[in-house]
DNA sequence: TTTGGAAAGTGACCGGCGTCACTTTATCGC
DNA sequence: GCGATAAAGTGACGCCGGTCACTTTCCAAA
């Protein structure tokens, strides 16, 4: 375990390195680009292997971090060792604001999903960003916001609906527009089954259930990397109805 | 359904009247006399009865609302009627931010516990008292990192725990101190059964049994409102060690 | 092409807990 | 104190879905 200074893993560099700047940071494009280097220079930056786990539960570390390369994911993990998936961040992003903003430890484990390149701002620095610039206090309250009707709709699916239902809910998250075939509906790229359970909060084999189940109702195509869409109807059908059809399926 | 401006129902009050005053408001308290009085000034003051449902799923509304006198809970319901509690407001604090910020309908539905008296203020006035008082702005900051936390933990539970651990976790929450007996432990006052049934997404039924399960070995004691907590290390080792014992709680 | 390890598919089992249907006990207004 | 209504206790039943234990299929590196 890597642990270098504020206790986050991964190799600090230097803050002068080819690529190092928060110009590509959404929260952050509004600030004048003298203050932004300030920012940049208050920064401690670092380069992180996929895999690596930036924070932990126990990390006591409590800075913002921007993302300016790579992506993660924040997780946790339950006594039993089952995972709960958050989110994901990726690149213009940030995370790890709770802890800033309220001083507390960390609530989840972050870790990288590729490569990374990040940039960590203490919390004084990021409360005074915030205080002199309203616009960001603005955007932050939106983030937090829409994180909390998030978490609401979850709680509210964990609480009420059955296993098979939550993870039609989250395929259905998944679907896109086919960029090819409009009007085509498809998953891409496919999640591996268990990373699906772990955001319904099911097991992995309940996932190959439904899914299975979906494909011999012709609901859903399994190609390879993609998952072609086949019925989107049924499909938001299936997660309306709730337990009514279930079974009726295949007709 | 009594609605009126604002499509928030209850009966519209002068905004000069004995007791509308914002100075209990804990997230205005650093506010000037002054500015505070503008505050009231735009505020719609309403008076609620106990029962009235403030807020629902599809009140046009995106007013902060203030609550000066009263309590009220957050809910919301499954398609099957299925009830979960989100949060309680008391006096002196506020809800409904989440619509203010983001402008998006609301998440959830509030009912009056008690006769209320609030203020609503309008998003854009919530807004812009935010950018003219960062101090507000990292209060409010603060409270959604709060809820966030809860949120989190709330899902873990519902993710990885069983249902009488979570009964057992929302026990744990409601003890306090006993006042007079010191270093005694006490709910007081006991939820119904099935309030607590919805903030721990279970059943009645499900509740009623844990709780003679723990009145069975000594762990609880029910005396007509206030429930007496014998042996809160047992309890503790109850939400600890998951399963483990479980039905080893007799002995 | 081979091959090893990960991901996916599937059957059998069974226990937790939601549902239903009552009975019993509190509580509150008169 | 008494009736009415709500809250709480409890048994029986059944099924959803988690767990285990495999097999099968992918896929990527050698």
């Amino acid at each position: 375990m890597a642990e270098s200074r504020n206790d986050l893993p991964g190799v600090i560099i230097p803050v002068d390195t080819e690529g190092n700047s928060l110009s590509k940071v959404e929260l952050l494009k509004d600030i004048s680009s003298g203050e932004l280097r300030a920012i940049e220079l208050a920064c401690t930056w670092r380069k992180c292997k996929a895999g690596d786990e930036i924070i932990s539960r126990e990390s006591a570390s409590r800075d913002v971090i921007f993302v300016i390369e790579g992506e993660l994911r924040i997780v946790n993990f339950s006594l039993t060792g089952r995972e709960v998936a958050y989110a994901e961040v990726a690149a213009g992003s940030y995370f790890g604001e709770l802890a800033a903003i309220d001083g507390a430890p960390r609530s989840a484990n972050v870790v990288a999903h590729r490569n990374c390149l990040l940039a960590c701002l203490a919390p004084a620095h990021f409360r005074k960003v915030i205080s002199d610039h309203p616009d960001v206090a603005i955007q932050v309250l939106e983030k937090l916001a829409r994180i909390i009707r998030i978490c609401d709709d979850r709680i509210m699916d964990l609480a009420t609906l059955g296993a098979h239902q939550r993870v039609y809910r989250e395929l259905a998250k998944l679907v896109t527009e086919d960029p090819i075939r409009k009007g085509s509906w498809l998953i891409y790229p496919t999640p591996t089954q268990a990373a699906i359970a772990s955001r319904a909060s099911t097991t992995r084999e309940t996932v190959a259930r439904v899914m299975s189940q979906l494909a011999s109702a012709d609901i859903l195509e399994r190609k390879s990397k993609t998952l072609y869409v086949r019925d989107i109807e049924r499909l938001n059908l299936l997660i309306e109805h709730a337990g009514a059809s279930e079974d009726n399926v295949a007709r």
